[in-house]
DNA sequence: CTGAAAGCGCTTACAG
DNA sequence: CTGAAAGCGCTTACAG
């Protein structure tokens, strides 16, 4: 594997990447179709037949129930390893008529907040003997997400766990049929899906009032807000963002909406970082915040000294950024224990810990001669 | 919402976090279970009744069968939309002796590499008509992982796709029951491992290879290596690193092990900040990269200007660091359709991209005389 | 303590 | 073109 040739050796400039050309994807096909052994997997009534009892007697040692002579237990539990019998799920479910798997629908599993999320509810599941689905809804076009719901809501189905936090999930919810058991990850308290579905959410409202208090507090005139996408249009963080700078009598500058990704947070951060009345920067999340502060140091405007940013999510990344990520950590792994918990609908009562300011520092007081002197009432 | 009571309205030093008190997680539970229905779901013979035709003219309308009268037909879907009437997936699958749910094993699905992996799987999946599952690997409990494997080989299982990069990984492979349709994405051509599973990998030793001639060609005497976790002690990125070095005559220092995260690789990184002869390091991802950076800064060697570090998958955020990170792209969502791909043993061919060095701003020469002429061959 | 019967909700043959 | 039968692999009553 070679760099392209070059006749010094050096860098090929003007071009930013290099294809690693014999770096190829191999794919090997051991036997097709994997280890499967062509001949069908053994049922109840074989290990039945083999052990000499009925297969009724074998489903009572499968479920563990009482009432049956320890020497045949012992005896079907020895053909059961013997033939690696493994029972049914979908024929156990069937007769149950229950099954024992949640979905949970997500528009980018990818996304910090969704994969940790993701992960609560996994882990939640596999401790209660749960199996946990994944649907990813398209956020360009309806008509899938509604016919991803549609696969999605079997009414076999053990539940629905939909995140919330964009117009995709909004829409699932949205075209949810009646009859299946589903939990909503709604951005924050709204009144209307609320009241539909048993949903969780963390207080993104005062956190972010918080944070803007924060950077109020240090001295800054006002805050700017670079929104990521949200399920509404008055969405929560934006409202705790006003709340605070109304309440400390500040400037509200117009709300600039961003997607999720550092490369959206870049464009959007570049008029930003022209401004020169611009010294302190919410952000909607980490990634966002990247972007931002991206643009202000190729704006000649360090953070934090000429201007602050804060993020929300606390990421793995954000401590270990330059300068390290001063943001409001929300514990999605929780929340997503809680929807499952929901799901069960066991009355326990919710775990996630609730949002909090992680001060590090990316937000200082802004450069001399723009301080203000506020005093920031609660 | 307020900051801690401090006289001055300043923040309370020496106190790195705040605890948004009022910020609590807030649990809606509307109507306990959801919207679920009391009554029943309705089934096949449901419809047929209200049709006024047997369930079996009902099943040839759901699944698309020719030779019914277009009447009859018409009259059928008009009751199935009226009593909202969705098959049953379990029995529909039961019926048919085939699963269509495939499960992707993993021991952290929020890490980028697993996370971009599912979400390709599951885009394969969907296309298809398949549901996706994931079930995440203990990485400290092989009993435990034994019991994720034996919940998820069900006989009736579509397929399971193991993530087998790390121990976890691995233990389930080698657990798993004959029978199933497996597919395992390996770190690379582990010959025991190919010969047993279909499966799927990235040309890692050569990406490997190939940043470390990069680094070499800049000027650097040798380059030091900071591994991620490796299912097999002789990780073919560490092949690669190792290899390349010994093809230029350089020395081979020892391989520092660290774990996934940033703060793995900052504790990692600051012996490395620390020794003078350190000038280039590659990392066995970018978020290793992030931390080993963030241990340099703080011990005052700047990237790139002191010492150059590469990373590994090139994360979203990866771009907007600072520095901005050269690092080896790897196509984890492709790689997850060819599981898919596989798992259906289509004969398609393979769509992932090959590994691409993407040469950002982390990486440049040495500093003044620790330069180091050499020719680096093929 | 154990088994024969009936059923979960759908399907694939096989008859009309 | 349509239906009565039998079966997918398990389960829950109900008898012995």
């Amino acid at each position: 594997l070679t760099p392209p040739p070059a006749a010094d050796d050096h860098l090929p400039c003007g071009r930013e990447h290099w294809l690693l050309a014999s770096a190829l994807v191999a794919v090997t096909s051991a036997s097709p179709g994997g280890r499967a052994d062509p001949s069908r997997s053994v049922r109840i009534r074989d290990v039945a037949r083999r052990a000499g009892v009925s297969h009724m007697t074998v489903s009572r040692v499968i479920n563990g129930h009482p009432h049956v002579k320890e020497a045949t237990r012992q005896q079907v539990l020895a053909v059961i390893r013997e033939m690696e019998y493994r029972p049914s799920r979908l024929a156990r479910e069937l007769s149950l008529g229950a099954s024992r798997t949640v979905t949970v629908l997500t528009a980018n599993p990818t996304l910090h907040g969704p994969a940790a999320l993701l992960q609560g509810v996994e882990e939640a599941a596999r401790a209660a003997g749960f199996s946990v689905g994944v649907c990813v809804l398209d956020s360009a076009d309806p008509a899938a997400v509604a016919q991803s719901v549609d696969r999605v809501c079997d009414p076999s189905t053990g539940g629905v766990i939909v995140i919330a936090y964009d117009l995709a999930g909004v829409r699932a919810l949205r075209v949810l049929p009646t009859g299946v058991r589903v939990v909503a990850a709604l951005e924050a308290t709204d009144a209307r899906a609320g009241r539909r579905y048993p949903s969780v959410m963390l207080d993104d409202r005062s956190a972010a009032a918080a944070a803007t208090r924060h950077l109020l507090s240090l001295g800054h005139r006002t805050v700017h807000y670079v929104a990521a996408p949200s399920s509404t249009r008055a969405s929560p963080r934006t409202q705790g963002w006003r709340a605070a700078l109304r309440a400390a009598g500040a400037d509200v500058p117009r709300v600039v909406t961003a997607g999720w990704s550092p490369a959206s947070g870049y464009r959007r951060g570049r008029p930003l970082a022209a401004n020169r009345d611009v010294t302190a920067v919410l952000c909607g999340n980490d990634d966002l915040a990247f972007g931002v502060i991206h643009a202000m140091r190729e704006a000649g405007r360090p953070v934090p000294d000429e201007v602050s940013v804060v993020g929300f999510d606390d990421i793995p990344q954000a401590a270990f950024y330059a300068p390290p990520l001063t943001t409001v950590r929300l514990d999605f792994v929780g929340l997503g224990r809680d929807c499952f918990r929901l799901i069960r609908d066991t009355g326990a009562p919710a775990t996630a810990a609730p949002p909090e300011l992680v001060i590090r520092a990316s937000a200082g007081p802004p450069p001399k001669g723009r301080m203000c002197i506020r005093r920031i009432s609660p």
